[in-house]
DNA sequence: TATTGGCTTTTTACAAAGCAAAATGCAATC
DNA sequence: GATTGCATTTTGCTTTGTAAAAAGCCAATA
């Protein structure tokens, strides 16, 4: 199964699809759907649902396309977690992250170095560097090399960006420009259900955490100004740095759940006043309950290369 | 005359430096200090100095350095903006910046119809599209191919902006890590009062847009929490892609000037509450004075290449 | 008619070599 | 002792050729 590195990523979104229940057993997977909705071609589609009927999730009927097979649950979660990590890039950008917030790389470093330490080539590099430049902790030095800049390393950082939150996503409820979209509370009810019913229990943390941040990134583009709406994907992408360690409380997620569901409640009847003031307790309770990290990584003796 | 990017980006840098009464008349310019300043090594710097001497900003002696010329003052200002733009890059972003607001160019393009275009290398177009992908705008596409986000084309980003910017600049005064920076508030002290003493009158529009964004990016750095700090630079940079094209009123800045002025006096009083409100209010007039910027090309008949 | 499956074309990624320029080390000078 | 001026080393951009992979086309099929 040398598939391409985009086959793969697909692969493991097609398998999020049907673990999502947007796909179940016996649909008609159709190849020019799902490229449009991916922005690809059909290329890289029809190689990974290749694979996944290798895999056995999918079956493929001659001259017909492909058909999610039915199937033991359990079967379906692992070789998911197991190979398909979505995009390669995502790793070494990982590494590169969990290196700088622990010190154990310099502030400034060339290229070279750090192709070096990594073991990648320029393109990559220069995808690790650009997600980094984007999410704000990276920049070029006007020579020659690199800064990495002192963001998002204690654990007033994770306190900061709840502040932040706290701040934003209620007052974006109340923009002149809010929306209600029925679609949405919708479909993030639907999630949030489905979440608590069994997704909680099952799921890996890594999904549990990106449908949490998603709750709050779709609900946030209903005030239709596009920049708070980027402000809070930015500081999410921060926060999962540092989440990203973290063992998940899964019986926090409940009550957080809880509150999301309550929040679209509120949505739905149009109370908005009063979403946007249980948004504000939401993320205030987040905030209390302190950081769920373990921290103790960021006070250790540290190597410096 | 054929200096480095890099050297003549730092040759303006020092320009400014110049213009901004920072460097006076008669003062020894040293090598290392610059050096040490902008984050690069000596080399760069020696050169800048060098082309300055022919254009008689600098004065070099031999075995002992450079030092500021005496000038009438009308000299100092041209040969700037002339040639010496800040980074070459900053040309080919803008082109892009344009043509994308103008909708010159279709939301999805390949990077060597893109390097066609612009007639440009690979690593020169990287750096364009580096620079719109940090500031929300750009995106890969998964397979081949960039696309081209909606963001601030119309008039109603500009109003959008400032919602944002009425929420969060006052809001960081108030939090609990704000800590006042006289240095800060003497600095932009200075800078004020210069402006409304000399620089309104003389100063490139660009440079003036500039000095007014700092005030707010180095005000909001004093909450201490940069989240908020980041957020505001974000928004600041998409901004200034809207107000390029616009013409200044001079009027207008001689009010926001005193505005500023006033903020620093109630910031400096330690009335921060007071400050904040200000800081509220001052925000709003810009919005309430409605867009500046002549909106008519955004409705023009367009080209799609 | 819509969709698949195979095929061709287009586009990007990668590696190595040459080159411009930024960083750095060191002697000379104030 | 600090700073300049120059020589040397290091770095990264550019180019060229090649391989891999995605996009797009068209006939076959349900």
């Amino acid at each position: 199964m040398p598939a391409s590195a985009l086959a793969r990523n697909i692969a493991s979104q097609i398998t999020l699809l049907v673990t999502t229940g947007e796909l179940v057993a016996g649909d008609h997977v159709r190849t020019q759907h799902l490229a449009d909705r991916f922005g690809v071609s059909r290329s890289p589609v029809r190689e990974a649902m290749q694979v996944l009927s290798e895999q056995g999730l999918l079956e493929q009927k001659e001259n017909r396309g492909f058909f999610v097979k039915e199937l033991p649950e359990s079967q379906i979660v692992e070789p998911v977690s197991d190979e398909a990590k979505p995009f390669e890039v995502e790793n070494d950008y990982q590494r590169l992250a969990e290196d700088w917030l622990m010190d154990r790389i310099p502030a400034e470093m060339t290229e070279g170095a750090l192709r070096d330490r990594y073991h990648v080539t320029k393109a990559q590099l220069s995808d690790m560097l650009m997600r980094a430049l984007r999410e704000g902790w990276a920049e070029r030095k006007q020579g020659y090399g690199w800064r990495f800049l002192p963001v998002a390393k204690t654990p007033e950082a994770f306190e900061q960006i709840y502040r932040f939150r706290m701040l934003i996503e209620p007052a974006a409820m109340l923009e002149p420009g809010f929306i209600l979209d029925r679609r949405i509370i919708h479909e993030q009810r639907r999630i949030q259900t489905r979440m608590l019913e069994t997704d909680i229990a099952r799921l890996p943390a890594e999904r549990l955490l990106h449908n949490g941040s998603l709750f709050h990134e779709e609900l946030i583009k209903m005030s239709n100004n596009p920049f708070f709406h980027l402000s809070l994907v930015r500081v999410n992408q921060m926060r999962r740095l540092l989440e990203y360690r973290s063992r998940v409380d899964r019986d926090r997620l409940v009550v957080q759940c809880q509150d999301h569901l309550a929040i679209l409640d509120l949505l739905e009847r149009g109370e908005v006043a009063d979403a946007s003031y249980a948004m504000r307790r939401h993320l205030g309770g987040a905030l209390s309950r302190k950081s769920p990290i373990a921290w103790s990584w960021s006070h250790q003796a540290q190597e410096k290369s």
